[in-house]
DNA sequence: CCATATTAGTTGCACTTGCAACTATATATA
DNA sequence: TATATATAGTTGCAAGTGCAACTAATATGG
């Protein structure tokens, strides 16, 4: 075992680090930039919309509280409601009480919005693809697959108001 | 080996990388918004501001062309004259006009701008560190450092408007 | 069962951002 | 050199976001 010099107290940060950070932070936002574009140019609406409209989709019933929405598209609160409310007004979603939590509201995804976000999704993928994922052979694909996994495993989960 | 079903190209994009895009993607808006949330509770501005400062301090003489700095933090022209007058307004920053081209500005980092940016990187860097870094080994930092060389060497740079 | 604390969601206000139109200078073309 | 075109930067307006204060409902602890 290599052991101990595999360290990386937040005292000796190297350039290696740093570089790889503020390229990662680059890269991706370049990449969601990209998509963004493509999306507007074919007049869809923007990736927040995508995102809540996905994990809608992809949910149970269609449906999600608004808190559980917002932890999972990592958007404050007061952002879910006005977000959720804009996506209600396109006939994308619509909201009902909870039955057992009098607090609580569901926005539950309409066909009309399942529709937008399937047509949204291969322009989303095909952007990803051609900027991103094409860089990567099999074996490089995986290996970026554990990086996430370490990183998500690792509890930077909490944050959200 | 199990083959030809390990392609890639545009039409079949595997849960694999799928999963590795969302996950990258929503790694590193928690890693931002926790890095934000540590600023601002020290009493620091966000990090855009960080960003712009960045560039300007470790560019030549302090200074860039509003034009540069834009591509630099990948912020569109319009905001980049506006975040600039407001570091301007806080004195962490001075316009000058270009003395060669009629139409360029110069954004050039003050002395308090410089100061502001030299608080501000310990926290970030301990944030990014505690959250991401101390999950690799450095074997696989250098890993990672290569997928982003090629993400950028492969052209993504261009967009901004 | 009442008082208190917590949680879900909303809202007003100030600030930031996106878009499109605009000014002014520089470059290219004829 | 006159004309068209492109580039740098700014600005008005509409839309989106952050913050803090708010309402209403639930959970907790005596």
């Amino acid at each position: 075992m290599k052991g101990s010099k595999y360290k990386n107290n937040a005292k000796n940060w190297t350039d290696t680090e740093t570089e790889a950070w503020m390229g990662l932070v680059k890269a991706q936002q370049l990449l969601y930039r990209k998509v963004e574009e493509e999306l507007k140019k074919k007049g869809y609406p923007c990736l927040n919309w995508y995102d809540v409209l996905w994990e809608l989709d992809r949910s149970e019933d269609g449906s999600l509280r608004l808190n559980d929405l917002g932890k999972r598209v990592l958007f404050d609160k007061y952002n879910v409601t006005r977000l959720v409310q804009r996506l209600e007004e396109e006939g994308l979603v619509s909201r009902t009480q909870c039955p057992v939590d009098g607090r609580g509201v569901f926005a539950c995804i309409t066909d009309k919005g399942r529709k937008l976000r399937r047509e949204m999704w291969p322009i989303y993928q095909d952007t990803v693809k051609k900027s991103f994922f094409s860089k990567f052979n099999k074996k490089e694909l995986k290996e970026l697959k554990n990086f996430i996994e370490r990183i998500q495993a690792s509890g930077l989960e909490e944050t959200v108001q």
